[in-house]
DNA sequence: AACGCAACTTAACCTGGATTAAGAAATATA
DNA sequence: TATATTTCTTAATCCAGGTTAAGTTGCGTT
C-alpha cells in the first residue's frame, strides 16, 4: 500500500522543505463502497490517488445510463479535471466501487503542483501511459465489435473482471448489460 | 509559422548549450499532401511538429478500413509512439493530409528528451489538454450518436470541416461516408 | 427462513448505422 | 477539352446491439 509520492519517487526530485510542504497538502482517508466523491459540476475538483481498493470515473447522459470512463484499482490516479476545457459538456461522477484507502490532493496542492516550473519525469510518464490507454480505447471503440473490446478488455485487465459487477464492465465497454450477457452466452458455447 | 521550441517556450527552461543541443536534433522539412510519414511496425517512430499545413494519424484494420484518430493542425505534436507499450496491437499511421512545413524529431532528440529528469510544464500542460480531448471522444463515443457526435465536431474543430474530405470526418467519427451523408441531409432539411 | 432488491439472463422486437451497388459531382491528368 | 479517378450521394437491404419486458439467481437484512 504504497502512497503517492513514494509511488512516484517523486521525493528524489525536491528538496525536503518542498517535499514537506507537498506532503501538507495529501490527505489520507477511508471512503466506504458506494461513496460519491465527486459530482458533476462540482468546481476545483480533487484528485485522488488510489492506495488500496478501487474508484471509477464516469458520466450520466441525459436518459439517466451511465457510461464509466475509467477504473482506478492500486496505484492510480483518478480525477475529473481534464475536463475543464473549452466546448466541454462531458462532466465526471467519482465514486468509490470497493472501501477503499485514498490520498486526497486538495486544490491547493494542485495549484502548487500546476506552479512548479517542470514536472517530474516519472509524473509525465505515468500520464504518457495514459494516454496510451485512452489512444487504444478510442480506436477499439471505432474498429472493434462488443465481443472483441470485452476480449480486449479481459486481457487488459484479467484482475478488474473478478473485482466488478458485469453491468459496470458492459457500461465501460459502452454496451448493455444485456448485450453483454449475450456475448458471454455465445463464448461459453462454441464460437470463441 | 512558429516552431516547436518557440510554441512551448522551451527556451526559457534550459541553458544555452542544452538549448543548442536540442535543437540540433530538430530537422524542419516541407513534405507533400499525400505522403507518408510513418507506417505501422516502424520502430522508434518519430514524433512531428506541424508548423504549416495538417497530418493526420490513423489505424487500418483487418478489412482495410482506416479510422483516423486525430488531425495534426498548425501547432499540433502527432506521434505514434505512444503505443509503444505493453499489450500494444494498434499502431498507427501518419501522413500529410496537406502540404505541410514540419519540424521531426528524430529518435535521439527523444532519448534525450525522455533522459532528462524533469518535464517543462508547458509540455505537460500540452498533455493534459490532449487527455481532455480524449476524454472527451472517448464519452462521445461512448454516449452519443452519429448525429451527435458530427455536431460536436463541427463545433470542436470549426475549420476542420473545410480543410479536410467528408470521408476523413466519417472515419474519425468511426462511421461511413455514406451514413456521414445521410447524416448531413437531414441537417440540411428540417431535422435539426 | 422469508423477504426484498439488485445483478444477471433470456427472448421478442426495433433501430441506427453498415454494406452493397449505382449514379452524380468534383478533381486530376492527358 | 475530354477522360479518368476519386469523392459524395441516394437507395435497398442487412445486422449488431438497443429496448422492453419477464424471468432467475444471488445476497444482504431483519
Amino acid at each position: 500500500m504504497r502512497s503517492f509520492i513514494d509511488e512516484f519517487a517523486i521525493g528524489a526530485f525536491l528538496l525536503p522543505a518542498e517535499l514537506e510542504m507537498l506532503q501538507s497538502g495529501i490527505i489520507s482517508k477511508h471512503v466506504a463502497k458506494g461513496q460519491v466523491l465527486l459530482k458533476k459540476g462540482e468546481l476545483y475538483g480533487k484528485t485522488y490517488f488510489v492506495k488500496q481498493g478501487c474508484l471509477r470515473s464516469y458520466s450520466v447522459d441525459e436518459k439517466g445510463k451511465e457510461h464509466i470512463f475509467m477504473f482506478a484499482p492500486e496505484g492510480w490516479i483518478i480525477s475529473a479535471n481534464e475536463s475543464l476545457l473549452p466546448n466541454t459538456p462531458a462532466e465526471l461522477y467519482i465514486d468509490a466501487i470497493e472501501a477503499s484507502e485514498i490520498e486526497v490532493f486538495d486544490r491547493e496542492f494542485m495549484a502548487r503542483f500546476e506552479e512548479s516550473p517542470t514536472v517530474p519525469r516519472p509524473v509525465f510518464a505515468k500520464l504518457v501511459k495514459r494516454m496510451a490507454v485512452l489512444q487504444r480505447r478510442i480506436i477499439m471503440l471505432m474498429s472493434a465489435t462488443a465481443l472483441e473490446r470485452y476480449q480486449d478488455f479481459l486481457a487488459t485487465y484479467p484482475e478488474m473482471a473478478q473485482r466488478v459487477p458485469q453491468k459496470m464492465i458492459a457500461s465501460y465497454l459502452g454496451i448493455t448489460p444485456e448485450a453483454l450477457s449475450k456475448i458471454r452466452r455465445g463464448l461459453a458455447k462454441g464460437h470463441h
